[in-house]
DNA sequence: ACACAAGCGGATCGATCTCCTCCACTTATC
DNA sequence: GATAAGTGGAGGAGATCGATCCGCTTGTGT
């Protein structure tokens, strides 16, 4: 990234800058966003000093990199807004967003705290947000969704599932749609009680996640 | 611990003992089990050498202290098997041993991973979940609790409420609570859709509390 | 009151980590 | 083949944490 407009790269430089954001989206993948540029380095098979040459800090990586993931989810909502079964269209967007989180920790990570630049991570989170939005609206409106639930609660709940991957992806990667399967149930309309108190405003969320921050080790 | 049966103390070490203790309950609970011995030391205003002086390590101030709380929770459970509604009984712990977690982080840590001595906490955890089972069975045969969950589905979703805490305890302590009562509706005998899959046996269980390893900061 | 064992504090050492720089060496390019 | 661009990785700076050690203080029994 840094200054563009420069001179190209020399060709064993451009190569390595690649080898460097492949195996950075690697081990970001598998073992989340708390990585020593020395990590990304040995990974990619280059010298530290070399990293450090193409890319100032790990959170220029992290920018390079989940862009892309982003615009994915943004297309999942979007396909999703046009299943005409609204419930649906919802649930299936709950379950692939999940699925990306699952393939990708940094990602889910990068979601859900602030370890790397607030001001960008911000901005994209208030696109996804708005896409959601959509769609848990029309499904309220559907009757299938309950009421009582919101965007920030879809949020919150999304956060439990993604916790439980990483309770139990070890011991059998796939149980989380069983703990997903539950929460819809308790989403559907007409359930036995309504929820207590009110889901978090807009301004809580980002405060939350700003809190958090995704386990060590 | 250490050794019984020497000379009791000098006056002033247990003194300092008990002030140990005391701090170190409080700062396991606010801040969780990955505390040095110096923070210890400085919350309980000794020097560190004392603290190391009384107690061998961290785990052995860890096992003076949590037995008490285990005890707690396999209280709250025969109190709840005595509910005549096996439903509310079920709940009822469910939602009290929750309010312990939220009140004592480091307890959260102890029950779900293996930060410390695997043998022992093992143990304990064998203790409590055989209360639990108990109560799960009476609510699954009373026909409200629906029935293709298990004990160790109820130790899962215990662990994704205690996940919602740590995210959003710093901005609305009690919203737990809200999903809390959401996957109690979703618990409830009757709902929608068959569970995808199984839960986890107890080996599975166990190991999944191995590998995993609390949050950082 | 006094001697001395018991206890105390916290400076300090060693072991890890991570970030990041620097420079002697290699290599692509013109 | 000259030279600018690029490379690797040793190593310094700075944090943390566990654990020890020793000069000083204090409780205790007589």
């Amino acid at each position: 990234m840094a200054v563009e407009s420069e001179r190209p790269l020399r060709a064993d430089a451009e190569r390595n800058r690649c080898r460097l954001l492949e195996a950075a989206r690697e081990v970001f993948a598998t073992r989340g966003l708390e990585v020593s540029m020395d990590d990304i380095a040995r990974a990619a098979g280059v010298g530290v000093g070399t990293a450090y040459r193409r890319f100032r800090s790990r959170e220029e990586i992290v920018a390079a990199l989940f862009d892309e993931r982003i615009s994915q989810m943004e297309e999942l909502a979007a396909r999703a807004a046009q299943d005409p079964d609204a419930w649906r269209g919802m649930t299936s967007f709950f379950e692939s967003s999940l699925q990306m989180q699952v393939e990708d920790r940094g990602f889910k990570e990068l979601l859900f705290s602030s370890v790397d630049g607030r001001e960008r991570i911000t901005r994209m989170r208030a696109r996804i947000i708005t896409v959601i939005e959509a769609l848990v609206q029309r499904a309220r409106d559907s009757g299938d969704l309950r009421s009582d639930v919101d965007v920030s609660d879809l949020t919150v709940l999304s956060f439990m599932v993604g916790a439980v991957v990483d309770f139990t992806s070890e011991v059998d990667p796939g149980l989380w749609r069983r703990y997903l399967a539950l929460l819809l149930d308790g989403l559907r309309a007409g359930s036995a009680s309504p929820l207590p108190g009110a889901g978090l405003e807009p301004a809580q969320l980002e405060r939350a996640m700003e809190c958090w921050h995704p386990r060590h080790h």
